[in-house]
DNA sequence: CGGGTTTGACCGGCGC
DNA sequence: GCGCCGGTCAAACCCG
């Protein structure tokens, strides 16, 4: 080997001697080696001295190097060794949870996982993959031990391609190449007999419905909306305005807003279809109360009918993973405790199975035995409050930073933090003409201020950056 | 001038 | 087949 080979070889290796924080001491005694060396120079030719310290010091090297390697091998196998203990941890769990969920939606009980995301069709089917769910609760599971009673706030898109047995390594990589959401048809190849009412309509998407009572013309729901029709509906005296949301000129959530006949200060939004889009916080709070809407929808279809009443308890036994759609920004969701939902109407109207969220009355919202606290709080006609106006600087700013993470910050361990605290402080403004943008402000800062809050925002941020960045597998 | 809104026309599903 | 109705399109219009 000649020198400049060996030195090249020198360069190639010394990146991995600092990254295994090799010592200086080679070095420096290597620096003694030159001294003691350096005076026979006198007495020797410069150049041959240099080299034989030079020799000495690649010697020296090369001898640490030999070492790192083996034990860079024997870490290596000790990974490798370890992996393949987790991956038999997690194909035993997904048996076990599969039998479980099996059970759990027969007995209509089962775990507290809630999927969250805007109810589309195609990800309805999921409530009968037992194997997605566990794959999507295991994977959640790597940053949460807690296996019951949480819930996965996600943005809602699901999809059907997922691996069909545990497969960590693969995982994330399907996950961001999902870009599109699947076609509905040929759904129900796949579903179980269950999931009766969507396998009923199984062409007709999902629908969100929100009441509350509202002064202003939408909701402030964070999302950028782009009006595209209007129609006078039968029996409503009321115009239906038709939006689209144009945060992506591909995105096909579309919303139609309509105020209550019988009261008008009622305004009812309708949400249809996936965001295929990171969102801001403010519409992620948002897109999950109604994703968890959905979610329930789903749960509950199997005996939903017209006009059926429920209080949003937890019912769903679903364990879908909600991952946004085509992004893989929310490749990976924490695992939230359940909260509940207010007062609930399930439909089937026009086909189109609809679950609607009264937030128009208080709802009265309990806490379970787990935990949790009350995600929803009571619209007043200040709506903007919980969440943000369109034209918010609220938004617009965590835009950026949002887009890393997409997990809805907006719930977390209320066993940690009562943080329905800061709802309550929040929505407890009876200003109902207050500006929004104070409101937001206001928002913020209770937000911003709370210490738990940022730290189930650093946790949430930090679970992401594990998982989604630094392509970590495991 | 570009982007959003308005509004009449059009289309497709559904019930009779 | 026909009419009703919800939903969408697109040209005209408006506004900053």
């Amino acid at each position: 080997m000649s020198s400049s080979s060996m030195e090249a070889s020198l360069n190639m290796e010394k990146p991995m001697f600092s990254f295994f924080e090799v010592k200086d001491e080679p070095k420096i005694k290597n620096i003694n080696h030159f001294h003691d060396d350096h005076t026979l120079a006198s007495k020797i030719s410069p150049q041959i001295v240099l080299d034989l310290s030079a020799k000495g010091e690649m010697g020296q090297v090369r001898e640490e190097n030999q070492k790192l390697k083996h034990k860079l091998s024997v870490v290596l196998n000790d990974y490798k060794s370890l992996q393949m203990h987790f991956n038999d941890y997690f194909q035993q769990e997904v048996t076990k949870s599969s039998e479980k969920q099996a059970h759990g939606q027969e007995a209509g009980d089962g775990n507290e996982l809630v999927s969250l995301s805007l109810g589309t069709v195609s990800s309805c089917k999921h409530k009968s993959d037992g194997t997605k769910k566990v794959n999507s609760f295991s994977k959640s599971k790597q940053d949460s031990d807690e296996d019951d009673q949480e819930l996965k706030l996600g943005l809602g898109c699901e999809f059907d391609s997922t691996p069909t047995r545990v497969d960590l390594n693969n995982v994330k990589n399907d996950e961001r190449t999902h870009t599109v959401e699947p076609p509905v048809h040929g759904l129900k190849t796949e579903r179980s007999d269950d999931n009766e009412l969507l396998d009923q309509l199984p062409l007709k998407k999902a629908r969100v419905s929100v009441k509350v009572v509202c002064d202003t013309q939408t909701m402030n729901d964070g999302c950028q909306w782009r009006k595209y029709g209007q129609k006078i509906a039968k029996g409503n005296p009321c115009p239906r305005a038709y939006y689209r949301c144009t945060l992506s000129p591909s995105c096909p959530v579309r919303k139609h807003v309509q105020r209550c006949a019988e009261n008008r200060s009622v305004l009812i939004t309708t949400y249809e279809g996936t965001h295929n889009h990171p969102l801001s916080v403010s519409a992620t709070a948002m897109a999950s109360t109604t994703s968890a809407a959905a979610s329930m929808l789903k749960s509950t279809s199997s005996t939903s009918q017209l006009g059926l009443t429920t209080t949003a308890t937890s019912t769903t036994s679903t364990t879908t993973f909600a991952s946004h759609h085509g992004t893989g920004y929310n490749s990976i969701a924490p695992q939230y405790p359940f909260y509940h939902l207010p007062k609930t109407t399930i439909s089937t109207n026009q086909s189109h199975p609809t679950i609607t969220l009264d937030l128009t009355s208080n709802p009265h919202f309990s806490r379970s035995n787990s935990s949790t606290f009350t995600m929803t709080p009571r619209y007043s006609s200040s709506t903007c409050l919980n969440f943000s106006s369109p034209s918010s600087t609220l938004s617009s700013s965590i835009e950026s930073n949002y887009k890393n993470i997409n997990t809805i910050p907006f719930s977390y361990h209320a066993k940690q933090t009562p943080s329905h605290d800061i709802f309550k402080n929040m929505t407890s403004s009876t200003s109902q003409q207050q500006h929004s943008a104070d409101t937001i402000a206001a928002a913020t800062k209770a937000l911003t201020s709370n210490q738990s809050f940022r730290s189930a925002l650093a946790a949430s941020m930090a679970s992401l950056v594990r998982n989604v960045g630094g392509g970590s597998k495991i």
